[in-house]
DNA sequence: TTGAAAGCGGTACCAC
DNA sequence: GTGGTACCGCTTTCAA
């Protein structure tokens, strides 16, 4: 659809030039006030919206955003309402500051990110990203500011969102010592245990629960680490295992989509939840406390986490230097009901 | 930030004028295989990529899409998952077809729907829009093409993607009618039932248990008739009622989430599901399957939603005229935990 | 205070 | 086939 008003126009109807116009909308001040007011007159009367495009091209700022999401990487985006949660934090903070998001979703392996300089974004927000497969690189090459929610990346320089993992995994583990768990088994998702320290949400996480087990004096048994996806179906699988494991009474799961899982599938094979296993996730999404029975969590607020997300990114669009560049946002452990005391 | 390499670089590099330059990158054909291949060899030495926005200023075409999306009404996006699975197909669609996404949450009082026209957006498509308020009338002057996904509009010229609720109903209503029951309360959501007709979805649902009740010779009684938003919160409020009123064996709920919520607080209070009473859902959140117990419903292809959606919207834009206006997904009934025969 | 005019980086028409 | 050039709609010097 073709412009139907410019600034020509507006120009025209109110007897200026251009330039008088374009200052009037862009309060640059040096108008008298007779003539801005026939010139606001003029752009209400047409119902005037500039073209953003064109000042775009001319100012280099889009006011635009890129929402970078990995698609098609199982467990992750399709089956984890998490997601919902972070993108109407990311919404709502864009707005705010006057920005407009646009969604990215990319495979990680082949993409080119060549929309970013097409569109002129101003910024990327990349969620989850890894350091594996060179995306990464290929997206600081660019130049642009970004910030990377959830991702697993060791370079301090980069700006970055995520938890206060360490303390969650402590916290969470802690709970279930202090009620008498001693068998405690971990899910930290797909991964093994000699790749953990590659991703950092997981490393730290795991290093909270072995901190925990130390404190309290109770041996780190490898047998009780479990690998499974990060996923509902997930969880189903770490169940089935848990009920051979047999002496297991309690499990630390890294996510809250694969500990619905569990407890789902614990109860299918007969055991009961607390009764015969604790089960404690990771998230608190929207959804877990509403679960039967309600699930015990380390608590974060994914909405903040979105609102940190940009507020990092436009620091860096506007150039106004934030202190840091990890934000690091707290969690809290919310005891409900798949925890009790071993039988 | 700017533009690093320009039409006019790569020009020069080639040797060639930017007319040329232009041909070649979008296969206007009229180029010797020589040229192009210069040309193109340039373009990749010096890793060129095209300012769209130049291109659009000048085109009128943006490959954009946006995404409507109204915020803060309670009950709805942050509430409901149901959304994130949608958002997925449309993002699927919308890149196969090489468009962009962008996201604008709205407050619908009070949206002018200006960064339409200010971004120039091919098209547009609207999440949940209602008749009141005037919000569509505001977007339909906008003269852009526009798909209302989910939306209660009973305009036949407006471009639409909706489901068969009325099947849906139907199908939901025999199910429990078969099972035995004949206390089946219904939950629409937060509406009286005189305002039903105006919300298309939710009327067609309510059409579809009306006709059941009436093939299988029960009276409806207008008692059993229940009103709490569509959200846990509203399903836990629903439940309460449900306890008082005693009588009723089963529920149908028009949604998934409150129908999540309406097992959790009939659990609360010490009712039986499904041997108290027995409730149906609709929408088949992904995570619908997998609550304990788990839960029956009347699912939809959320994904295919979105891209048919996508598929209404490319058509129109591309005047590839489509036969039909309003696309109608299926239904389909998914008999799990939550129903069961009457006590 | 106001206006003329030179771009921003492309597209497309029209000569050659 | 190829190149010159007039726009697209706005911002921004620089003069008046």
């Amino acid at each position: 659809m073709k412009q139907d008003i410019r600034l020509s126009e507006v120009a025209r109807a109110a007897r200026v030039s251009i330039a008088t116009v374009s200052n009037v909308i862009n309060d640059k001040g040096r108008v008298s006030t007779a003539t801005e007011r026939r010139v606001r007159r003029a752009i209400e009367q047409l119902g005037y919206a500039p073209n953003l495009l064109a000042r775009i091209l001319k100012t280099n700022q889009s006011r635009l955003i890129g929402l970078v999401i990995p698609t098609a990487r199982p467990g992750r985006l399709q089956d984890n309402p998490f997601y919902w949660d972070l993108l109407a934090g990311i919404e709502e903070g864009a707005r705010d500051r006057d920005f407009h998001i646009i969604l990215a979703g990319i495979e990680e392996g082949d993409e080119t990110f060549a929309f970013v300089k097409e569109r002129q974004l101003d910024g990327l927000i990349y969620v989850g990203a890894s350091e594996e497969g060179g995306a990464v690189e290929r997206v600081l090459e660019l130049g642009v500011p970004c910030v990377f929610v959830d991702s697993y990346l060791r370079d301090a320089r980069l700006y970055q969102v995520c938890l206060d993992d360490r303390l969650g995994g402590l916290l969470a583990t802690q709970h279930l010592l202090e009620l008498g768990h001693r068998r405690i088994a971990v899910l930290p998702g797909d991964i093994a245990p000699e790749r953990l320290h590659r991703n950092g949400v997981l490393q730290e996480r795991w290093s909270g629960y072995r901190l925990a087990l130390e404190e309290a004096g109770v041996g780190y048994d490898p047998r009780l680490f479990m690998r499974y996806p990060t996923s509902m179906e997930g969880g189903l699988q770490a169940a089935a295992w848990l009920r051979e494991a047999g002496d297991v009474t309690a499990v630390f799961s890294f996510s809250d989509i694969s500990a619905m899982g569990i407890v789902k599938g614990l109860r299918q094979e007969g055991l009961g939840v607390p009764a015969d296993i604790s089960v404690i996730g990771f998230d608190d999404l929207c959804l877990s406390g509403y679960m039967s029975p309600a699930l015990t969590t380390v608590s974060q607020n994914i909405v903040q986490k979105g609102l940190a997300a940009i507020r990092l990114l436009v620091d860096q669009i506007e150039q106004e230097a934030g202190f840091s560049r990890k934000v690091v946002l707290p969690v809290e452990l919310k005891v409900r009901e798949t925890t009790g005391t071993p039988a």
